[in-house]
DNA sequence: AGCGATGTTCGCCG
DNA sequence: TCGGCGAACATCGC
């Protein structure tokens, strides 16, 4: 599932479920997903609550008093709050058991998802090379880092080390909005597309949020419905154009989108 | 039944 | 060093 808006939809979730309980048990079903000592990872959840979360990118960080649990959900991951009494959610990876009878599971499919640990936010976001989280981030902070970059325009937004949360997916309805061509230099930019941009990052992400990151009810004048052969651009009529980008693709409007 | 997939990472090359 | 490319990772659903 995960961009920003999916990551987002699952802190809220946690913060509503998982929040304040005590951690009994930490049940491993595949540790292939985890990046870190199984023991290490006990030692940080047992006997302990998940505090508060913070979101930077398609990360969640989850505060223990001491430490963080950084949970990332790849192209296939979920969270499910559930009866201890019912069966583990299909895919299963990780289970949180409380003592209030409940569990959360971190699901993820196929494998591309991470859990791990962090002494602190700082540390991991050094550690992982992260840029400003793209719903967070400043209009200045966004001018700063367009200017040291020399990508073009999908690429760079899809570079989670020039500004942190935005996917394939949405990296399209932001160039599709703001009428960038995704192979335009980001750093040719006026300074007046620069700030469109930056405001358009913002309202796709809002907006995906308010969706809750889910994608199959898109008014029609968004790009994402519009993302597979033979469509039409919502704007003007023209073919939608399908392109690959380092082995991705996406989908762009050549007669609106122009360098 | 093969191909594609909302992500990250790494090695190669210019 | 940076940026683009392409493969690798793992597995399910269409």
């Amino acid at each position: 599932m995960p961009e920003l808006p999916e990551v987002e939809t699952f802190k809220r979730y946690l913060d509503k479920t998982s929040l304040k309980l005590l951690i009994n048990k930490v049940q491993i079903l595949d540790e292939r997903i985890l990046k870190t000592e199984e023991n290490d990872l006990n030692k940080l959840l047992k006997g302990r609550k998940f505090e508060s979360t913070i979101r930077h990118g398609k990360y969640l960080l989850v505060y223990l008093k001491p430490g963080y649990l950084i949970l990332h959900f790849g192209m296939s991951g979920d969270l499910e709050y559930y009866d201890s009494k019912e069966e583990p959610p299909k895919f299963s990876k990780v289970i949180f058991h409380f003592n209030n009878g409940y569990n959360l599971a971190y699901i993820s499919i196929r494998m591309f998802g991470k859990v791990s640990i962090a002494n602190s936010i700082e540390e991991f976001i050094e550690y992982k090379k992260l840029g400003p989280d793209a719903y967070k981030m400043s209009l200045e902070e966004f001018q700063e880092a367009v200017q040291r970059r020399k990508a073009i325009a999908k690429n760079a937004l899809l570079n989670q080390s020039f500004i942190a949360g935005v996917g394939n997916i949405y990296s399209d309805e932001i160039l599709f909005r703001t009428r960038i061509h995704p192979k335009t230099n980001i750093n040719t930019l006026s300074e007046g597309k620069v700030k469109e941009l930056y405001r358009n990052i913002k309202d796709v992400l809002e907006f995906g949020i308010k969706k809750k990151g889910d994608l199959s009810t898109y008014p029609n004048e968004f790009l994402i419905p519009h993302r597979k052969k033979e469509e039409k651009c919502p704007t003007c009529n023209s073919d939608i154009t399908r392109f690959e980008i380092s082995g991705r693709h996406g989908f762009f409007c050549p007669s609106c989108q122009k360098n």
